[in-house]
RNA sequence: GCCCGAGUGACGGAAUGGUAGACGCACGGGACUUAAAAUCCCGAGGAGGCAACUCCGUGCCGGUUCGAGUCCGGCCCCGGGCACCA
């Protein structure tokens, strides 16, 4: 071989031999080979093509499919489009170009750019959630949860961006934005599909006990789903005698029993009777605190507040204050500057405490949400800090029921209860299961499990997605499309901007929207709103095992074939939206019979980002996007991959620098020009080629790819100028999986016997024909004073007896007492002196 | 406010409680060259010293240990997640 490093030739060469010799096709044959599926998350096809970012995501498990593939293994590395969304039709709108052909457009695109890099994906079972034979199947699975009962419509209070003009999910608007756009999120009152994902909370969080997933995925997705057990009560509503007639209207409350409460209230002069008017309920956490309770919060828009209405001597001022609230953005309520309690009391009417019957009074603020819990709470403002600054401003009593050793750290768990009656001295945790076990057996409360994460609202007021497969009946109700007729085809439109009054474009489309009932015949309307992006990601990794197949979501044969993900690497960003989400319907799918795996990914790894080169996100409006192609085309896919791999610690995010490249320039062509100097003839005993090969292999393993590449640039610095044929042909297998194309062509030109992937990953089985020396630090008092060279695995006797041979080191030992040796073998020897 | 993660050379980053700074970049010196680029060799945390060597060094303060970047306690700063969640 005397060629140089022709890196364009090179890459060309083997591109077109993987994709001619089907290279990465996985098969669902038995044969014996164990089998590995690696998935990374299937790219949204923008226009702007793949970035850096990308590549480094995509490129870790590239490397471990790559080495499983050394290894024997049958590997399903699959990609494909997420290809739905509204950037694609926002830019359709804008150049009135229909969406389907500037998402063809950009899917070619990155297929070329995948290539360009030599991804060794199955290109033959890319998915692709825009064609109707993969929406067929999302859709289908919505018509199974809609049949299930997992699927409901419902007129309720939503997320709404103004500027996308769509309904958002709660995972769509973290932080109080748009992710699409970072608009500030309002409030809207909507007719919505919810998914029932709360009703899949428990074993969702259930579930995460059983994967492999980084601690801080577990702990962003339970905080997410948001547990939390506690009291739910009921507090009986009396009309205040001093102002309201004896002739008072008759509430129009369900269950009200115009009945007495039993015992006069000790804090009220008022002779009469008072009368019991409605109740409400409330939720907490800490129903030790109970005794400390001294008035009761309702969120602005409580249903109680209108069905008292006759009782409530200041309804308007209620409304008004309502009508303040809602005015808020959940953005501006979020991140208001100044946060300082705001209510009105509710006039007329007092809240009785279930235990002590005293009248307390009631307000309306709008730090209590109608979304959580029962939209009221009991207000103790020793121990909660919102109650607090609340009762401080309303001039409200304060009552300590529970002791600190700290008495300024009222909020502290760790206390000791007080003024509380039977519960006085107990702790808070025998206080909150007593308060529990009392309710519960006097009848007025129950224990409670509640749940932050919220219904999945679904349905998106947008042309570019997968119709929801529904049909209105007049007489029947909502009817899901029969199976028969799915796919519920996306109908052609040359006009698909959103409506002005935040209506779908489908409902323009009258042959779309007339239809008769599947259930009675009769004339019924469509659905004509879409589903989210997050639809056809819920499940796209089980079409991969069978991506053409038509009998159903997956072919039985090939899913237990490939059963869960074996690894799947993503984005953190992803964790609590498309996690949850995909998580979600597995489940549902093993419920229904589908699949066998409740959980669908053994093992979830994330990658760090890669910045801009000054160091903030890449973003186009910044102008620090790096585009692979530039790269490629400068210095090669070989040295892109081994970049942004070798860039920092996979999993945390590194600023790109151009000035690094160079190095991994200059380790390919010192690579290359050590192939034309095999020697068998040369001594290696001095390398420890077994520990590097240890080190890559567990290296690729951990994601530890920086560190898997720096050990591979040591043994390249410690062959030198000349090497073995053995040592340098397991250097390019290692090689292999960060730089397949020059690894492939040095293996061809060196001459080795076979292919590459075929010739197995290298063997830590190299025989040290030298007996291995190394450094010991000896310390003498816990100073550091030099290093002794002994043979690996001396002995401390032996260690010592070269150390006293050592002139310098010896005389450091002159004159002093030796207390203690410290021999710590092949690390330390230390002595302690007196 | 609550919960995480991190803080190491000009820079990206390495270090099962055992020689801090692997590997790389940038830099300085040398070789080769008419010259430059490329390549190769050498150097390099800081301070002092001709030198051998000495002292100081992983955000700050304290502790445990023969020995701490690593473990513990208390701060500071940065990044991330959740957030009037009852």
């Amino acid at each position: 071989m005397n060629k140089e490093y022709n890196f364009l030739e090179i890459e060309k060469k083997w591109q077109d031999v993987w994709e001619q010799e089907k290279a990465f096709a996985a098969s669902n044959q038995e044969d014996g080979r164990p089998t590995f599926f690696g998935l990374v998350e299937f790219p949204y096809p923008s226009g702007d093509g793949l970035h850096v970012g990308h590549m480094r995501a995509f490129s870790g498990l590239e490397v471990v499919a790559r080495k499983r593939r050394l290894q024997g293994y049958n590997v399903l590395f699959p990609i494909g489009w997420d290809a739905f969304g509204l950037p694609t039709e926002n830019f359709a709108i804008k150049n009135k170009v229909h969406p389907r052909i500037v998402t063809d457009k950009n899917i070619s695109n990155f297929l070329r750019q995948c290539k360009s890099v030599g991804f060794g994906f199955d290109y033959d079972r890319q998915v692709d959630t825009t064609k109707s034979g993969y929406y067929k199947w999302t859709q289908w699975i919505f018509v199974k949860l809609f049949e299930k009962g997992l699927a409901y419509k419902d007129t309720t209070t939503v997320n709404f961006c103004d500027a996308c003009a769509v309904v958002l999910a709660n995972e769509d608007c973290q932080g109080g934005q748009c992710d699409r756009c970072g608009t500030a999120v309002v409030q809207k009152e909507k007719s919505v599909w919810f998914l029932k994902i709360r009703d899949y909370a428990e074993r969702l969080l259930q579930g995460l006990d059983t994967v492999d997933y980084t601690e801080r995925m577990k702990r962003e997705q339970r905080n997410w789903i948001g547990k939390s057990e506690g009291l739910q009560f009921k507090f009986a509503v009396v009309a205040d005698q001093a102002k309201s007639t004896p002739t008072m209207s008759k509430s129009k409350t369900k269950g009200v029993k115009n009945v007495a409460v039993a015992g006069a209230p000790s804090t009220s002069t008022k002779t009469a009777t008072p009368k019991k008017v409605g109740n409400f309920e409330v939720y907490t956490t800490r129903p030790d605190t109970i005794f400390g309770v001294s008035f009761c919060v309702l969120a602005p828009e409580h249903p109680l507040l209108a069905s008292l209405a006759g009782q409530i001597t200041n309804k308007k001022e209620l409304d008004a204050y309502a009508n303040e609230c809602k005015k808020k953005s959940e953005f501006e309520r979020l991140n208001a500057l100044d946060k300082t309690k705001t209510g009105v009391q509710v006039q007329g009417i007092f809240a009785v405490h279930p235990l002590t019957k005293k009248q307390i009074p009631l307000f309306v603020a709008d730090y209590v949400m109608m979304s959580y819990g029962t939209g009221a709470v009991m207000a103790v403002p020793a121990h909660d800090g919102r109650d607090n600054e609340f009762a401080k401003k309303f001039g409200l009593p304060i009552l300590q029921v529970v002791q600190t050793a700290d008495p300024k750290d009222t909020a502290s768990k760790d206390g000791t209860l007080c003024n509380s009656d039977f519960l006085d001295g107990m702790s808070v945790l025998q206080a909150k299961a007593k308060m529990i076990e009392y309710a519960t057996k006097h009848k007025w409360g129950k224990a409670k499990t509640d749940y932050k994460m919220k219904d999945w609202a679904f349905n998106r007021q947008r042309y570019w997605g997968e119709p929801i497969p529904i049909v209105d009946c007049p007489k029947c109700g909502f009817v899901a499309v029969p199976t028969k007729d799915l796919p519920l085809m996306l109908p052609h439109l040359d006009d698909f901007a959103p409506g002005a009054d935040g209506q779908s474009p489908l409902s323009r489309i009258e042959s779309f929207v007339h239809c008769s009932c599947p259930q009675c015949g009769g004339k019924a309307k469509r659905e004509t709103d879409t589903m989210p992006q997050w639809a056809g990601s819920s499940w796209y990794f089980l079409r991969y095992m069978s991506p053409n197949f038509e009998g159903g979501v997956v072919d039985k044969v090939a899913y237990k074939k490939w059963g869960q993900v074996d690894w799947y690497n993503g984005g953190m960003e992803h964790v609590t939206r498309h996690l949850i989400y995909s998580r979600f319907w597995n489940l549902f799918l093993y419920d229904i019979g589908v699949v066998t795996h409740p959980e669908p990914y053994k093992k979830r790894t994330a990658q760090g980002l890669i910045l801009g080169e000054d160091g903030e996100k890449m973003s186009k409006s910044r102008g620090n996007v790096v585009s692979p192609d530039t790269i490629v085309k400068q210095y090669g896919a070989d040295v892109l991959r081994l970049f942004v791999l070798f860039i920092g610690d996979y999993e945390k995010a590194a600023p790109w620098q151009s000035g690094g490249i160079n190095g991994c320039v200059r380790f390919l062509h010192r690579i290359w020009a050590l192939g034309q100097n095999l020697d068998d003839s040369v001594d290696i005993s001095h390398i420890d080629v077994n520990e590097c090969i240890a080190k890559v292999d567990s290296d690729i393993e951990q994601n530890k790819f920086n560190t898997a590449i720096a050990t591979l640039m040591t043994l390249l610095n410690q062959m030198g100028q000349k090497t073995t044929r053995r040592l340098y042909g397991d250097f390019v297998k290692m090689l292999y999986p960060f730089a397949p194309h020059i690894a492939e062509e040095l293996w061809q030109v060196c001459g080795y016997q076979g292919r590459l992937p075929q010739a197995g990953f290298a063997q830590a089985d190299y025989v040290l024909t030298a007996q291995k020396t190394i450094q010991i630090p000896v310390q003498i008092g816990g100073k550091l004073k030099g290093t002794v060279s002994v043979l690996f695995d001396s002995t401390q006797a032996q260690v010592k007896q070269a150390i006293l041979q050592d002139p310098s080191l010896s005389a450091h030992l002159q004159g002093v007492q030796i207390k203690k040796e410290i021999f710590v073998p092949n690390r330390i020897f230390n002595f302690i002196v007196g």
